[in-house]
DNA sequence: TCCTCTAGCACTTTTGAATCGT
DNA sequence: AACGATTCAAAAGTGCTAGAGG
């Protein structure tokens, strides 16, 4: 898993030191049926998007640890783009089949449960198995949009905040996890992710040979299949959340309180790279990705302190070589048979001053009767154009950095396909590890620029 | 012609209301 | 009347396939 941390702005009086210190520190999340994602990781995963929405499968599912009981937390999903390139299935293997198209409008899924008190996310594993997701740009039912034949990974974000409307100013840190990264299709491309998804899908069971789907065994034609495998071996399935109507209204709240920045366009996709797969794996060679055994490393957990000088510079590339204590930590969850990372806290010392007007609070202030959490209102997915970190640079996109120059949104910013190892070369360390990033919401105005939930239509 | 996408199909799992028994 | 267990139908989630469209 990887692990970094950024603080777009200023960082809270609390998080400078004392019980802030601690809770912002400590934040781990596991990814669970590592091993599944990494059997699909290994072949290429590919997730079906439809129009109406589709699951993924395997579905994210992760463990949390290291929240303040008592403090109400809001977790959040987006899918970042892999890189700046559209692929296309030939001859067993996916290509480069040129430039990615603009990125669609960016959503946020909200875990339904958010906000909940830690005590809650920690009590047991929490699934985001009504995640959907989409190749309708204009979706209404709130659901994650992609383009088919593009690479994306899912993208947590863990948000301290005692409701949606306040995660604008909470402390956010992100994490993701190298081997959940997949290629949006619309039919199944490589028949053997097809065949994987048949054998451990639940709802896929009709297709097993050992089933009981007589008739469509009996009417499969070899030359059909010769001819799908070869044009596409298509079969995989994805999904989607449903929709509810909550995240409508978060939506909304949203779009009014925060003013939607203009991002810039950049229309400058790295060519250098051209090469879905082994493209990746050269950059990451050379940049950050785990190209052999010490992937863990790469991938180790940072946080990244947005400050003007530093987040020029980026720090992606320090993942592979700076020895940051968060690359310690994420080498020591390696071995647990799945992907965590834990948080670390930024260096806020060199964060730039925050909004102090922000009442934060967290710790055993926060601490009274607290009830769970009922059935969320906010469920759904957000338009977000996560602003990562509120100020383009200190955003540690690099990690995530997909379309980062083409994006409207333009919240991904930063290197590309280097960032993620190529599927076909998952080594169990760099998979277990998980990329963390903390970032904060400056002051408003900061956020104004660079909001994190951006409205678009739903 | 190739590639991508879509709709409909059969199948399975999940969900929730209805029913029954204690 | 309340509660829990069971049953059953509808809804939702799967990949497969043929065909449409660029």
């Amino acid at each position: 898993m990887y692990l970094k941390s950024n603080f777009s702005g200023p960082p809270p009086a609390s998080m400078t030191a004392g019980p802030d210190a601690y809770i912002q520190g400590n934040i781990r999340i596991t990814l669970e049926d590592t091993e599944l994602w990494k059997t699909f990781h290994e072949i290429g995963t590919e997730m079906i998007i439809t129009k109406p929405g589709r699951r993924m499968f395997p579905h994210c599912k992760v463990n949390l640890s290291g929240l303040i009981p008592c403090a109400k937390y809001v977790l959040l999903v987006d899918m970042v783009p892999e890189d700046g390139f559209r692929y296309k299935w030939n001859k067993e293997k996916w290509e480069v089949a040129g430039k990615a198209e603009p990125q669609p409008p960016c959503r946020t899924y909200v875990h339904p449960d958010s906000p909940a008190p830690g005590s809650h996310w920690m009590k047991q594993s929490v699934s985001f198995l009504k995640l959907k997701l989409t190749n309708n740009t204009l979706d209404q039912h709130g659901h994650i949009i992609l383009h088919s034949m593009h690479r994306y990974h899912p993208r947590f974000h863990v948000v301290q905040a005692d409701d949606l409307f306040s995660v604008r100013w909470s402390v956010f840190q992100t994490f993701t996890f190298p081997e959940t990264s997949f290629t949006a299709v619309t039919a199944y491309q490589n028949t053997k992710i097809t065949k994987l998804k048949i054998d451990h899908n639940p709802f896929a069971k009709g297709f097993r040979d050992e089933g009981t789907n007589k008739k469509r065994r009996a009417n499969k034609n070899p030359s059909c299949l010769e001819k799908r495998t070869k044009a596409s071996d298509i079969v995989n399935p994805e999904e989607d959340s449903p929709p509810g109507t909550a995240f409508r209204i978060f939506h909304m709240l949203m779009a009014f309180l925060f003013v939607l920045p203009k991002m810039k366009e950049e229309d400058g996709i790295k060519e250098e790279s051209y090469s879905p797969w082994a493209a990746e794996r050269e950059h990451r060679v050379r940049t950050d990705s785990p190209a052999g055994a010490d992937t863990r490393d790469l991938y180790s957990a940072e946080q990244l302190v947005p400050t003007p000088a530093s987040y020029q510079s980026y720090r992606f590339h320090e993942y592979g070589k700076s020895p940051s204590p968060s690359s310690s930590i994420g080498s020591s969850n390696s071995g647990s048979g799945r992907s965590s990372f834990e948080s670390r806290v930024p260096d806020v010392a060199t964060v730039p001053d925050h909004d102090s007007s922000k009442p934060r609070e967290v710790g055993p202030s926060s601490c009274g009767p607290q009830h769970l959490p009922g059935p969320q209102d906010y469920t759904g997915v957000l338009n977000m154009s996560m602003a990562q970190a509120s100020k383009p640079g200190v955003i540690s996109h690099h990690i995530y950095s997909p379309y980062s120059t083409e994006q409207h949104l333009g919240q991904w910013s930063g290197p590309g396909p280097s960032q993620y190892p190529p599927p076909h070369h998952l080594t169990t360390d760099y998979a277990a590890q998980a990329v963390h990033h903390s970032y904060h919401h400056g002051n408003v105005a900061e956020w104004s620029q660079y909001p994190l939930f951006s409205y678009s239509c739903w």
